[in-house]
Formats: C-alpha cells, structure tokens, sequence
DNA sequence: CGGCGTGTTCAGAA
DNA sequence: CTTCTGAACACGCC
C-alpha cells in the first residue's frame, strides 16, 4: 500500500496519538523488521521516551524523540502503522510501542523494510542523505531540472533519488492524467508537458491524501489494475500495460500515445 | 505448482 | 557514467 500519501496517514496517526505520552513498553514480537539494531537496543533506548512531532520525507517516516535518538519508519509494500487502544496483536504486527492510553503498531506482511533506529539528526541525515526532495516539497523549478534524464519518464519518476515519494500506482495515475506516455524518455518532454505532469502531480497527492490513502479507487486509474480486458476511463480504449523500470504499468494508448498521433 | 505484487538494493549487462 | 534487467527479500492470493 504505501507511497507518499500513506506514509502521510500514518504519520498523522503517530502524531494524533503517540506524541508527547511516555513510551511503557517496546515489544519486538519479529526482529526481522528491526535495520541495524536489535529488539534489546531499541527497547533500551526508547522505553521512557516520548515522541516529538514527526515529519516524513518521501516513503519514510521521521519520529524524532524528546532525546537525541530518532526512530525510522519504512513501509516497503505491506507495511502500515495502527493505533489500538486495546485487543489482541494481530499476526502482522512486527512492533508494538504501548503507551498508557494505547498502542501503536507496526504493522507489516511482508518485511520488505523496517525500523531503522538514529542515534541523531546527522544519522538520520546519512540514512535519507540519497533521497531527492520530496514530492510535496519540490518546487516546479527544481521539479524541470531533476527530471531532466535520459532515461524514460516513469523510470525518472519512480526514482527516490530524483524526487522522494511516488510509487508505481502514482506514477501511473499521474502520467494518465497528464496525458504523456510512460516510455517517453524524460529529457524529450516539452516545458508543458514537465508543466503538467508537475500539476497533475500535485493533484493526485493531494487527493490521496484527503482520502487518507492511495490510490482510492473508483475512476481512477488504479482501479483498473488488475483487469486485462479494464478500459480507459476517459476515452473506453482498452488500456494497455507492460513493464518499465521493472514494474507493471497501465496505460491508454490513445490518450497517452508515444508521440502525436501515434499510440505506444 | 507457478505467477504476481503499492518497495528497495545489488550485481551484472548494455 | 548512465540506464536497464533480474534476482533477492517474505508472504498471501489467485
């Protein structure tokens, strides 16, 4: 599930309700998903802390505490972050952090990622140090010259080092809305084109966002995944899908034909 | 049994 | 140097 506007829900799930309450109890129930630490550190340093307000860049989700250590959260493809206030562990749930008032819980099938555990800001800095700036973030500026490569677009913009954040389903979403075909190669995009495919960017987040997830389906793209014979919800040709950046990917050809007039 | 998947990383190839 | 591919990680669902 997460990309950037799910790592945004869980972060505000942390800060609605793990912020400035003492840390009772570190439960490590699979240390599988600990990233260079282990369940006796992360106890050791956490118990008794608090939570300050967290913030996110990208996939990752930046929870600093009332010392200098700052725990990291990545979410891979299964991952998310609960608040119960009572009731059993479900069987995916990796971490458990209880609090007076309830628990937050890391929640992940797959352990693709995991917890990473900073001593301080300059070991945060050094872990997210290869990221581009975030999605939200960047400005249309910024935003021209870093999808500037050579390589295709949907590539470009899967890349967490050009800009932090989108996923396989937003890019795909974004790139329909936008108009402009995912093989095109980034660096032949005219400055409309960049243009729209930065606004259409900005949309699709804050969209997924408001509904506290992505992508939600209905006339989105992303609805139509998993259906081989799903046409497109704007013109009815039946959507095409192959592999970039080593990913499925959907398309319409009509409405996001490889050059004018042509279809991919 | 085989194939697939909202993410990342790495080795090796082009 | 840049870019791409496939495999690996781990697990559930067709």
């Amino acid at each position: 599930m997460p990309e950037l506007p799910d790592v945004e829900g869980f972060r505000r799930v942390l800060a609605k309700h793990a912020v400035g309450a003492p840390i009772r109890r570190v439960l490590v129930r699979d240390a599988g998903v600990l990233r260079g630490t282990t369940a006796r550190r992360l106890a050791d340093v956490l118990r008794g802390r608090l939570f300050r307000k967290p913030s996110r860049h990208g996939k990752w989700l930046i929870a600093p505490t009332d010392r200098s250590a700052v725990l990291l959260f990545h979410f891979g493809m299964t991952g998310s972050l609960e608040w119960e206030r009572h009731g059993a562990p479900q069987r995916h749930d990796r971490v458990i952090f209880a609090f007076d008032r309830g628990e937050l819980r890391y929640r992940d099938l797959r352990k693709l990622q995991g917890l990473r555990l900073a001593r301080d800001d300059a070991e945060v800095g050094a872990i997210l140090r290869a990221l581009g700036p975030d999605a939200l973030d960047v400005s249309p500026r910024t935003f021209d010259e870093r999808i500037a490569g050579r390589a295709r677009l949907k590539a470009i913009l899967m890349d967490q080092s050009v800009i932090a954040g989108l996923g396989n389903l937003l890019v795909d979403e974004i790139l329909w809305r936008a108009r402009i075909n995912p093989a095109r190669p980034a660096n032949r995009l005219s400055g409309p084109e960049r243009a729209a495919v930065f606004r259409e960017m900005r949309r699709v987040l804050r969209d997924s966002i408001r509904v506290g997830r992505v992508p939600p389906r209905g006339v989105w793209l992303t609805g139509r995944r998993d259906d081989a014979s799903a046409k497109c919800p704007r013109c009815a040709t039946r959507l095409r899908r192959g592999t970039i950046a080593g990913r499925t990917t959907v398309w319409c050809p009509r409405c996001q034909p490889t050059r004018r007039g042509r279809s991919a």
